[in-house]
DNA sequence: CTCGCCTA
DNA sequence: TAGGCGAGG
């Protein structure tokens, strides 16, 4: 998933505590996909309704943001539009690997291998139009803004940073650097076993790599991106070094005697000119308390005394107003 | 993943 | 107060 900077790419240690009244753009693909991949049981098993209907998704972004918001931060969730073009060969990889992957799982539970068994099942992992819709629905009653991209989530994310609207993009994946976003947080969490927050600086990250935003993408496109394959042998490392030789991916290609899966101009493109809107307006409701318990509680069988916790993490205002009475 | 409870 | 651990839906 997204492209392989990690080698390369200098990232400083931060504190949960040092996005305190901050706004985070929260990469809405990226993080329900981590959801769905990680809140299981042992042998895989996702959490479920007794409809046998996923709630992995609303488990974490319930828990997870309301812990967020109490650490006084503000988020906004970022969706997917429609995916480039270029993107498809590797839409359809994936879930080929996802069906495959399904298989083993389902094979290794009957065999009894439960660490097996978990292992596939992450793999198998899949965002379908039902989870997105009940994900937007949850946030929507914890009063949480959510923006839809026109194409790439990262990308509308990093616009939102860009403009200002936003400190920062929370995301696991690279990508947002390409898409030019200022600061990239990554292992946003609440629980970290004492792993700290990684901060990705685009400009310090720029200087201390000396090359620019378009040589970055260019490394990235001679690497391999969700929209091309790459050269074959090259990573993060020879890229970098390729790159700085020889200035762009023109006279890299040329010296190497190789041709990319696709135009390098449309690709560039992608990332440097990404489709995006200014069509989003970020407004922070107080939480619609009756209808997140008919939702999670009565609908989908979630404790009642946990999703009242949540709730209440989630009233700033309250717990302001609490701490003014207790000081006065 | 986070919660809630437990023990050091 | 920190972290290990089983459960959550």
């Amino acid at each position: 998933m997204g492209v392989k900077l990690k080698d390369i790419i200098y990232a400083s240690k931060i504190k949960i505590g040092d996005l305190k009244g901050r706004i985070i753009a929260i990469d809405a693909p990226n993080t329900i996909y981590q959801f769905l991949s990680s809140i299981r049981q042992k042998d895989g098993t996702p959490l479920m309704d007794r409809k046998g209907r996923i709630t992995s998704h609303l488990s974490g972004i319930l828990y997870r943001t309301s812990a967020i918001i109490e650490k006084g931060i503000k988020v906004v969730y970022v969706f997917d539009g429609k995916s480039p073009h270029l993107k498809m060969e590797t839409i359809t990889k994936r879930r080929s690997v996802r069906v495959e992957a399904e298989k083993r799982w389902k094979k290794a539970l009957r065999e009894g291998k439960i660490e097996e068994a978990r292992k596939y099942a992450v793999r198998s992992a899949r965002i379908s139009p039902d989870i997105i819709s009940t994900s937007k629905k949850l946030l929507d009653l914890m009063g949480v803004p959510f923006v839809e991209a026109p194409a790439e989530g990262e990308a509308q994310a990093s616009y939102i940073v860009q403009n200002g609207d936003a400190w920062a993009v929370a995301s696991q994946d690279y990508d947002c650097l390409l898409f030019g976003a200022p600061r990239v947080v990554r292992n946003l969490a609440i629980t970290g076993r004492a792993q700290e927050l990684e901060l990705l600086e685009l400009e310090r990250i720029l200087k201390r790599l000396e090359i620019t935003r378009e040589q970055l993408v260019d490394m990235a496109l001679l690497i391999g991106t969700d929209f091309n394959k790459g050269i074959k042998g090259i990573g993060p490392k020879s890229a970098l070094k390729f790159i700085k030789e020889k200035g762009n991916i023109y006279n890299v290609l040329e010296e190497l005697g190789e041709e990319l899966d696709g135009d390098p101009e449309i690709l560039r493109e992608i990332f440097l000119n990404p489709d995006v809107t200014d069509d989003y307006k970020l407004s922070w409701r107080s939480p619609n308390r009756e209808g997140i318990i008919d939702f999670l509680c009565h609908e989908h069988g979630f404790s009642e005394e946990r999703v009242q916790n949540a709730i209440k993490k989630m009233q700033v205002e309250k717990s302001i107003q609490k701490s003014l009475t207790d000081w006065f």
